[in-house]
DNA sequence: TCTGGGGTCCTAGGACCC
DNA sequence: TCTGGGGTCCTAGGACCC
């Protein structure tokens, strides 16, 4: 009997969360990003369907989203907020059943996550069936709409949601907020793809992947693995060739994910040009993440800072420190001592704190 | 156009030890 | 004279994802 992947991903779900609370920006267009003053350094969170109409998208400045669409809400982005609606839309999801049977959450970041059954597949399960009734058991709870893609494993339940997106230009898209994908489709409709369709090859690796030759899905799954071991690395090649094949692990781990660390970064209005300055701020960050470890009651073992210059040279240092610890002073300490290896005479636009935490084992 | 913030994992070279 | 080899940790950078 098949095993069965669903992957729930929320529509616009930053954009949504504001239009639900704020009913009044429906159907106008809305676009969440930095502390919601266009005219700041910043970028585009979302934008409503509405804004993307005029050419705004996620990741583009906000001064370029002000240019491109003047009349559009500009919105700061509110991330306890988008922290509790994730929260309503997961449990949402936790509470649902397949045949009595509840299911698995595995949770990938605020507006996704993948659902599994916990025992056997239910003999003649409909998988549709079941991708409707998580969109309907979201809706209910939250107000929110979700595409919900479905697949023989993580993999394919990952992309095909994009095929049931409102806003999906595939040939394979139904628009109708469900997608499909299976072994017995995966080269039909993935085979002529660019490799980039796949989840987890970038522009970079689809760049070293096209200097092999290799551009499509299917010329991926053809290349023998050993010249990707080779040229690729011995993790990343072989798992790149089973992307290919549309290989991946169809298990549902619904485990809370224990944070390996937390950092803080700030871009500033103004380059930071004052060593002062700088270190006052590189402090008051650490503070910042030594707060947010405390929340997880696990001391740190690693710190450490990023620098960017006003060129966007962005470079890291960082140190393990002699014993783990959540001393602020002493991670302050840390964090400024690592300034010294770096050349801090040219302009700043953005530090960061990074601290590592000790994983539940060394505890 | 002028480029956020918060994460994870992999690679590679050097240090160090046996 | 010409200099092993494996394991592990540390550090910096890079790729990717949401």
């Amino acid at each position: 009997m098949a095993r069965w992947v669903w992957h729930v991903d929320l529509d616009q779900f930053i954009a949504a969360v504001e239009i639900r609370r704020r009913p009044e920006l429906a159907g106008l267009p809305v676009v969440v990003g930095g502390r919601g003053d266009p005219t700041e350094r910043g970028v585009v969170s979302t934008a409503s369907y509405e804004a993307r109409a005029f050419g705004v998208g996620s990741g583009m400045p906000l001064r370029v989203a002000l240019r491109r669409c003047p009349d559009a809400v500009f919105l700061p982005v509110d991330k306890d907020a988008y922290d509790a609606a994730s929260t309503e839309v997961m449990d949402a999801l936790r509470a649902h059943a397949v045949d009595d049977q509840p299911v698995l959450v595995q949770v990938l970041g605020w507006d996704e996550a993948f659902v599994g059954l916990s025992g056997e597949t239910p003999v003649g399960l409909d998988p549709r069936v079941v991708a409707a009734q998580l969109r309907s058991a979201v809706a209910d709870a939250t107000g929110l709409s979700c595409c919900v893609g479905i697949g023989d494993n993580r993999l394919r339940a990952k992309i095909a949601t994009e095929f049931g997106k409102p806003d999906a230009d595939h040939p394979f898209g139904t628009h109708l907020g469900i997608g499909m994908l299976t072994a017995e489709d995966w080269f039909p409709v993935m085979g002529e793809r660019p490799t980039r369709a796949l989840w987890g090859i970038g522009k970079q690796t689809a760049r070293r992947l096209e200097a092999l030759g290799i551009r499509t899905v299917r010329e991926l799954a053809d290349v023998d693995v050993a010249v990707l071991a080779d040229r690729l690395g011995p993790t990343m090649g072989p798992y790149f060739h089973q992307l290919g094949h549309g290989l991946a692990d169809a298990v549902v781990d619904p485990t809370p994910y224990t944070p390996v660390g937390h950092s803080r970064e700030e871009t500033f209005q103004q380059d930071l040009t004052d060593l002062a300055d700088v270190r006052r701020a590189l402090r008051a960050l650490a503070l910042r993440v030594v707060h947010d470890i405390d929340a997880e009651g696990r001391p740190a073992r690693r710190v450490g800072i990023k620098v960017r210059f006003r060129t966007f040279t962005t470079l890291t240092r960082s140190l393990t420190l002699p014993g783990p610890t959540n001393d602020p002073a002493v991670i302050a300490d840390a964090a400024e001592s690592l300034l010294a290896r770096v050349d801090v005479r040219h302009p700043i636009r953005l530090l960061g704190v990074r601290l590592e935490m000790v994983s539940d084992g060394e505890r």
